[in-house]
RNA sequence: GCCGCUGUGGUGGAAUUGGUAGACACGUUGGACUUAAAAUCCAAUGAGACUUAAACUCUCGUACCGGUUCGAGUCCGGUCAGCGGUACCA
C-alpha cells in the first residue's frame, strides 16, 4: 500500500468526483469569465474507446482544469453522436433494436471516460438519439425549411448499392463510399437537399476570422471553391438559341475553337443533327450508367462525340463545332464550356485526340506541344476584331477588357461560381432522425412545431428494400397520417436525416440541456458562446465543421444564436499510430530481397523483425549484419493488423494518470505519432517518483513522508518551484503539454534529492500536477491534510525574482564556432568590456584570438559573444 | 498534377523564435543494492579522429544542394523523401 498504486487511488477519486458533482458547472455566478472547452463527441461504437479518443480529451481536460484553477467558469461537457450505421447493421444481423445497442455502448463509453478521470459535467450529457434532443434537430430542420433552405430534388445522386443508401458528395472519395469503400453510382432519386450554397460566400469570408489551423481553413476554402470568371453566350448556327458557358479565362475567347456540352445538357437533343443522333444517344447512355469510379479511372483518356451542330464565337463570328463529352459536368457552371485547347490542358488533350484546331491567343509557350496556362504573365495575341483588341495585354488586364466589352454588347457578364454543391440531406436508413414532413396530394409539407418530436416506429426488419425505399416505408401504421391542417390522408417522409444532423448543433444543447423553449436558452447562449476551444480529429475538416458552420449561420440569421461562428479556436489532435514495426521481405524462393524500386510488393512475403534484429546504417535499417534493407514504419492502428492498443489495458497496467500523461508526453498534440508501451512505462516511473516524494515506500503505511515539513524553502527550492510554475503555465497556454511534463520531470528529479521538502513547495507541485495527473494529485493533496477542494484552488503564481541566477554562462564563439564558456557574475553580465576581456582570457579562446587581428566583436547581452578574427 | 504539412541521435521528441543543437523520456552499456530476480538508485550514451589508456583537444553533424549573416535546425532559393487533402470544377 505504501508504493504508488493507481488501481487503489484512481477509482476512489473518480467516485468522489462523481458523487460530489465536483465538476458541475454553475452558471449562476456570471461575474466569473467563462471558458467553453469542447471535445468532438464520440460515436459510441461497440468496440469501445480507442487510444485516439483520450488524446484530445486529455488535452481539453488539462485546459478545463487549468482554467478552473485560474478563476474561470468552465463549461466542459460530453455526449454521444449515437445515430449511425454500425448500430443499424448490427440490428440487421441480430434483430436487436439499435436503441438497445446504442444504450449499451453509451454506458460502456461513459464508464471508460470516467475511468480516465475527465472532469466533465455529467449532468449535461446529450444523446442525439434521445427524442428530447432530436426534437430540436427536427425543429432546426423546420427553420431551414421555413427559410427555403430545404427542398426536394430528383437529380441524380450518389447511390451506394452496398450500403443501400445515398451519400453526400463529401462522403464519396474517389468514387467510393468513405465508409467501407464501396462503389458509388449515379442514380436519379427523390431526395432532400439543404441549400448550403446560399451561404457559400459567408462560409468562405468568415473562415478568415477564426483561429483554426491554416490547413483546415485552406481545405474549407478549396471545398467551397470560389472562382471568378465570366458567362458568355454563344449563339447557334442553325437554331435560334444560345448556349451559355462559364469560363475563368474570358481573355482566351478568341482561342475558343470548339464547344463542349455535358452529356446531360438539355440542349443536346435539340441541336444534334440527324446523322449524329445514334452516336450521341449511345454516348449519353454510357455516360449515364458510368459510376463515378469509372469516370475517375478513365479521366486520362478523353472521350466524346460530335453533335453535328455549330456555334458562333461571339468575338470573331467563326463557326465552331459542338461536341459532348463527360469531362464537362452538368453540375458545375452552366454544364457547357468554350474549349480553348491552346490554354487549357483538358481542352488540349481533347483537341489532340479528336484533331481539333489549336490556336494560340496567349504568347509564352508552344501550344502545339502543350497547353500554355500561365494566367499572370502571359500576353494576349491574335485577339482582335474590328471593335476590340486584347493584343499586348497581360492576362488580368485582358480579362477585364473583354468582360467590359462583352457586357457592353450584352454577350456576357462577369460571374462567380462555387464548387460547393447543395447538401444532400436524406438517407435511406432506419437509425436516424425522421423528417417532420408529410406528403399530401404528392406534395411535401412541413408539420408544425407542436408535433415534434417525430419518433421512429418499431419495424420488423431494418433492411433497406434495395430499390431505394427506406426501411421506414415498411412501417405502415406509422406511415399513414392524417394531415392535421386539412384532414386529408397523407404519407410521412420515409427518409431519415444523415448522421451529421445531430452533430451540427450539439454544442448548443450542452449550454442548456433541459431547456424546453427552444434548442438553447437565449440568455445562457449569450453567456457561453462561442466555444473557446474545440479539439478533435482532422477527419472532420470539411464535413462536420462546414455543416455545423452552415447551421450556425442559419440559426444566427434566425436570431437563435448570437455569434456568427460557433468555434473560435480549433485544434486537431494528430493520429496515434501503432508501435514501430520492422519488416523485411522474402521472395517466392524464400530469400530476403530489397523492395527498393519495386512498384508492388504483393508477391513478397513480409517478415516481422524485432528491434534488436535490425540496425541502422545511414538512413536505412538493415537486418543485423546483412545488406537486406528493412522497412521501419508505424502503421495506423487496425484490427486486421493487430496493433490496436486498448486504453482499458493501459489503465489496468499503469493507471489512468499514466495513460493521460503518456498521451500528452508523446509529442505535440497536433502531430501524428507512434505509440510506445515503453514510453508509457517511462511516465509511470515518473509518477511513481513523484508519489514517492510524498510517501515513504520503505514503511508499510501510506503516511506523509517525514521529509515534508513546515519549513522555509531554500533559494534553490524556490528557484526549482518557480521555474516549474513558469514553464508549465506558459506551456499549457500554448498547448505544449509535452514540454510541460518534461518540466515536471525535471522538478521531481531535483526534489528527490532534497533532504527537507517544505510543505508549501510540495503543495504547489501537487497543484501544478493536478490538471495532468489529477488522481495522484488529489491523493497527495489529501495526504498533506488539505481540506480545500484541489480542483478549485488558485493556480500558483510564479515570481520572477526567484528565477534570477547569481551567474550567467556565456558561450564564447570565435568566428562563429564555440571555443569556450564564460561564467560571470550577473552584475557584470551586461558589461561588454568586462565580458570580452574575461572571454579573451579563456584558454580555448586565447588560442585563436591571441596574435590575430580582431575584425569585429559581437556582444549580445545574456545571449552570446562572438569574436571575429582574420585568419 | 495541384494545395497544405513535416524531415533533428538507435527511438519519441527539446531548442528562449537568428545566439552554447540534442532538454525530458525510451532504449543500450556499466555499476550499486539483492542469495537471485523484480523494483529502485548512480554513471555513461550524436558520429568520428588523436591517445597504450584517460583527460584534453580537434573534425563532422538538424534530409540534400546553394545563398543571406559575425552567427542558420530556425530566414531565402532549389532538389529529394514522407504524410494529409484534392482532382476533368472550365
Amino acid at each position: 500500500m505504501s508504493t504508488y498504486n493507481p488501481s487503489q487511488i484512481e477509482p476512489k477519486w473518480q467516485e468522489y468526483w462523481v458523487k460530489n458533482k465536483t465538476f458541475k458547472t454553475d452558471e449562476s455566478d456570471r461575474s466569473k469569465p467563462k471558458y467553453y472547452v469542447l471535445d468532438m463527441f464520440p460515436y459510441p461504437s461497440g468496440a469501445g474507446l480507442h487510444v485516439g479518443h483520450p488524446e484530445g480529451y486529455t488535452a481539453t481536460d488539462i485546459i478545463a482544469r487549468f482554467k478552473r484553477m485560474n478563476g474561470f467558469n468552465v463549461l466542459h461537457p460530453i455526449g454521444w453522436d449515437a445515430f449511425g450505421l454500425p448500430a443499424e447493421q448490427y440490428a440487421i444481423k441480430t434483430g436487436t433494436h439499435p436503441a438497445i445497442t446504442t444504450q449499451k455502448n453509451i454506458d460502456r463509453f461513459r464508464k471508460q471516460l470516467q475511468a480516465i478521470g475527465f472532469s466533465y459535467d455529467w449532468d449535461r450529457e446529450v444523446n442525439t438519439t434521445d427524442p428530447d434532443y432530436f426534437k430540436w434537430t427536427q425543429w432546426i430542420f423546420l427553420q431551414l425549411h421555413k427559410r427555403g433552405l430545404a427542398y426536394e430534388s430528383f437529380a441524380p445522386v450518389n447511390w451506394c448499392p452496398a450500403l443501400g443508401t445515398v451519400l453526400a458528395n463529401e462522403e464519396v472519395i474517389d468514387g467510393k463510399s468513405e465508409v467501407g469503400g464501396f462503389p458509388v453510382i449515379r442514380k436519379p432519386m427523390r431526395q432532400w437537399m439543404l441549400k448550403i450554397t446560399a451561404y457559400a460566400e459567408r462560409l468562405l469570408q468568415d473562415i478568415d476570422g477564426v483561429d483554426w489551423p491554416e490547413s483546415i481553413k485552406e481545405m474549407q476554402r478549396n471545398w467551397i471553391g470560389k472562382s471568378i470568371g465570366a458567362e458568355v453566350d454563344f449563339s447557334l448556327a442553325a437554331h435560334n438559341a444560345k448556349i451559355r458557358v462559364f469560363t475563368t479565362r474570358p481573355d482566351t475567347l478568341f482561342g475558343a475553337t470548339y464547344m463542349v456540352l455535358s452529356p446531360e445538357h438539355p440542349l443536346v437533343d435539340v441541336i444534334t443533327t440527324q446523322e449524329n443522333k445514334a452516336a450521341v444517344q449511345t454516348y449519353k447512355d454510357e455516360a449515364a450508367t458510368k459510376s463515378d469510379l469509372d469516370r475517375t479511372e478513365l479521366a486520362k483518356n478523353k472521350t466524346g462525340v460530335f453533335t453535328g451542330a455549330y456555334a458562333v464565337n461571339p468575338v470573331n463570328g467563326k463557326q465552331i463545332p459542338i461536341w459532348i463529352a463527360d469531362y464537362v459536368l452538368m453540375g458545375y457552371g452552366t454544364g457547357a464550356i468554350m474549349a480553348v485547347p491552346g490554354h487549357d490542358e483538358r481542352d488540349w488533350e481533347f483537341a489532340k485526340k479528336f484533331d481539333l484546331e489549336i490556336v494560340e491567343v496567349v504568347s509564352g509557350g508552344n501550344v502545339q506541344e502543350a497547353a500554355f496556362t500561365d494566367n499572370q504573365n502571359g500576353v494576349a495575341v491574335n485577339s482582335a476584331n474590328d471593335e476590340i483588341s486584347l493584343n499586348g495585354l497581360k492576362v488580368p488586364q485582358a480579362k477585364e477588357t473583354i468582360i467590359n466589352w462583352l457586357e457592353s454588347k450584352a454577350l456576357g457578364q462577369k460571374s462567380v461560381n462555387y464548387r460547393l454543391r447543395d447538401w444532400l440531406f436524406s438517407r435511406q436508413r432506419y437509425w436516424g432522425e425522421p423528417f417532420p414532413i408529410i406528403h399530401v396530394d404528392g406534395e411535401p409539407k412541413a408539420l408544425s412545431e407542436e408535433h415534434l418530436p417525430i419518433t421512429l416506429p418499431k419495424v420488423e426488419s431494418y433492411e433497406p428494400t434495395g430499390t431505394g425505399e427506406p426501411p421506414l416505408a415498411k412501417a405502415e401504421d406509422w406511415l399513414k397520417i392524417t394531415d392535421p391542417e386539412t384532414g386529408k390522408e397523407g404519407l410521412r417522409e420515409t427518409n431519415t436525416m444523415p448522421q451529421w444532423a445531430g452533430s451540427c448543433w450539439y454544442y448548443l444543447r450542452y449550454i442548456s440541456p433541459n431547456y424546453q423553449g427552444g434548442p438553447v436558452d437565449p440568455e445562457l447562449e449569450k453567456y457561453w458562446m462561442p466555444v473557446d476551444l474545440y479539439v478533435g480529429g482532422a477527419e472532420h475538416a470539411v464535413l462536420h465543421l462546414l455543416y455545423a458552420r452552415f447551421w450556425h449561420k442559419v440559426l444566427f440569421d434566425a436570431g437563435i444564436v448570437s455569434t456568427n461562428e460557433p468555434f473560435q479556436k480549433l485544434i486537431n489532435q494528430g493520429m496515434i499510430l501503432g508501435e514501430m514495426e520492422y519488416t523485411a521481405f522474402k521472395n517466392e524462393a524464400g530469400e530476403f530481397v530489397s523492395t527498393k524500386g519495386l512498384d508492388s510488393i504483393d508477391h513478397l512475403t513480409p517478415v516481422k523483425l524485432s528491434e534488436d534484429e535490425v540496425e541502422k546504417k545511414g538512413d536505412t535499417f538493415f537486418i543485423k549484419g546483412t545488406q537486406t534493407p528493412v522497412e521501419a514504419k508505424s502503421h495506423k492502428m487496425s484490427k486486421s493488423r493487430g496493433n490496436v492498443i486498448n486504453p482499458d489495458d493501459v489503465i489496468d497496467q499503469y493507471g489512468a494518470d499514466s495513460l493521460r500523461l503518456y498521451e500528452m508526453f508523446m509529442g505535440p498534440l497536433e502531430q501524428v505519432k507512434p505509440w510506445s508501451m515503453r514510453g508509457v512505462e517511462g511516465v509511470y516511473r515518473f509518477l511513481k517518483r513523484a508519489y514517492r516524494l510524498y510517501v515513504n515506500d520503505e514503511v508499510e503505511t501510506s503516511e506523509l513522508d517525514s521529509t515534508i515539513k513546515e519549513a522555509n524553502p531554500s533559494k534553490e527550492q524556490l528557484k526549482a518551484l518557480h521555474t516549474l510554475i513558469k514553464k508549465v503555465t506558459e506551456d499549457i497556454t500554448e498547448f505544449k503539454f509535452n514540454t510541460a511534463i518534461s518540466a515536471m520531470m525535471v522538478f521531481v528529479n531535483d526534489a528527490a534529492k532534497w533532504e527537507v521538502k517544505p510543505i508549501s513547495v510540495m503543495k504547489s507541485f501537487a497543484q501544478v500536477l493536478n490538471p495532468f495527473a489529477p488522481h495522484v494529485a488529489e491523493e497527495v493533496w489529501a495526504l498533506m491534510g488539505q481540506k480545500e477542494e484541489l480542483s478549485y484552488t488558485k493556480w500558483p503564481a510564479f515570481d520572477a525574482k526567484y528565477l534570477v541566477d547569481d551567474e550567467f554562462t556565456y558561450g564564447i564563439q570565435v568566428n562563429g564556432k564555440l571555443r569556450g564558456e564564460l561564467k560571470i557574475a550577473m552584475a557584470d553580465a551586461d558589461n561588454k568590456d568586462i565580458v570580452l576581456t574575461e572571454a579573451k582570457k579563456l584558454e580555448g579562446v586565447a588560442k585563436y584570438v591571441d596574435g590575430a587581428e580582431i575584425v569585429k566583436e559581437i556582444f549580445v547581452p545574456k545571449r552570446i559573444v562572438n569574436i571575429v578574427v582574420k585568419a
